[in-house]
DNA sequence: AGTAATTGTTATTGCCCATAGCTATCTGGA
DNA sequence: TCCAGATAGCTATGGGCAATAACAATTACT
C-alpha cells in the first residue's frame, strides 16, 4: 500500500493537530471544560474586564461564536459579566472560575510538556517557531 | 493585553492547523472537493481496488464516516466500486476521477510548497519530523 | 447632528470526527 | 465441515468548532 501523503507538511500538520486535540480534550474533560473554554479561561485570568469582542479578536473567534461559549462558562459559574457602558461588557472570572483555571492551567502545562517531550530533541526547539510562522 | 498562550506548542499547533485548513479548503473548492475528499482521491490514485475499510484504516477515518464521503465522490462521478466478494468492494477512480486528481494534486503540491516556504529556512527541515513524532 | 463603526445577539449552515448498533459475509480452528 | 468470531458496509445520531447573514442598540467620528 503506497502512501501518497508522506512528507506532506499539510497532511502531517492536520493529523498531528487532530491527534493532539483529541488527547487534550480528554484530559480537559476531567475539569468539565472544552479546549476553547480552557483557552478563554486562561485569557480571562490574565486579562480581567476584557470585552467579548476583543477576546474574540485575540483568539480569532467570531463574535457570533462567542455567544454560546460565554453562556456556557457563565452557566458553569466560572465567568461573569459587568457592563462597561451601554453596549460593552467586561468579562472576568468568578471565584469558582479562578479555582478552576488553576487546575486547568496545571493540566495544560503538563500536556504541553508531554507533547514537547515526544519530539526528538534535535527538532524540538524548531517546533514552535515553525508553527508560529504559519499563523502569527 | 497579555497573551497567556505564547510558547504553547499545543495552541500554536491548533492555530497553525486551522489556518492551513482554511486556506487549503479554499484552494480545493476550485475543484469542487473538500480536504478529506482530496486525500481519498490521492490514495485511490495510488492504490486502486483498495477497500473502504482499508482506506479508512490508512487515513484514520471511521468506517461509518467513510460512507457519506464515498457516496459524495461517487455522486461526483469521480469514484466507482467493484465487488470483490460478497461483502467487500474495491474502490477506484473513474476516468473523470483521474482527470480531477491530477488537478487536485497540482493544487496540493503548490499549496505544500507555499506552506513550507513560509517557514524560516533554519526551521524548515525540522518541521515534518517534529510533526510526525506526534502521530505516526 | 448625523453618519459610520462597533457590540452583542439570533439563526443557520458546513466540515470533520466519534459512538452505538445492525446485517450480511467471510475465515479459521475444532 | 461446521460454527464461532472477526470483518465489511451501513444507519442514525451527536459533539466540537468555525463561517455567514442579518438585526437592534449604542458609541465614535467628522
Amino acid at each position: 500500500m503506497r502512501d501518497p501523503l508522506v512528507h506532506h507538511p499539510g497532511y502531517s500538520l492536520r493529523r498531528a493537530s487532530s491527534a493532539m486535540t483529541a488527547e487534550l480534550s480528554q484530559r480537559l474533560a476531567e475539569h468539565g471544560v472544552r479546549i476553547v473554554d480552557a483557552t478563554v479561561l486562561l485569557w480571562l485570568d490574565d486579562n480581567a474586564q476584557i470585552t467579548a469582542s476583543a477576546l474574540g479578536r485575540a483568539l480569532d473567534i467570531q463574535r457570533a461564536n462567542m455567544v454560546p461559549l460565554l453562556k456556557r462558562l457563565e452557566d458553569l459559574g466560572l465567568m461573569e459579566r459587568a457592563p462597561i457602558d451601554g453596549k460593552s461588557q467586561g468579562l472576568s472570572l468568578t471565584a469558582e472560575g479562578k479555582k478552576r483555571v488553576a487546575a486547568v492551567r496545571a493540566t495544560i502545562d503538563t500536556f504541553e510538556a508531554d507533547l514537547l517531550a515526544r519530539i526528538p530533541l534535535q527538532h524540538r526547539e524548531h517546533f514552535i517557531p515553525a508553527l508560529d510562522a504559519l499563523w502569527r
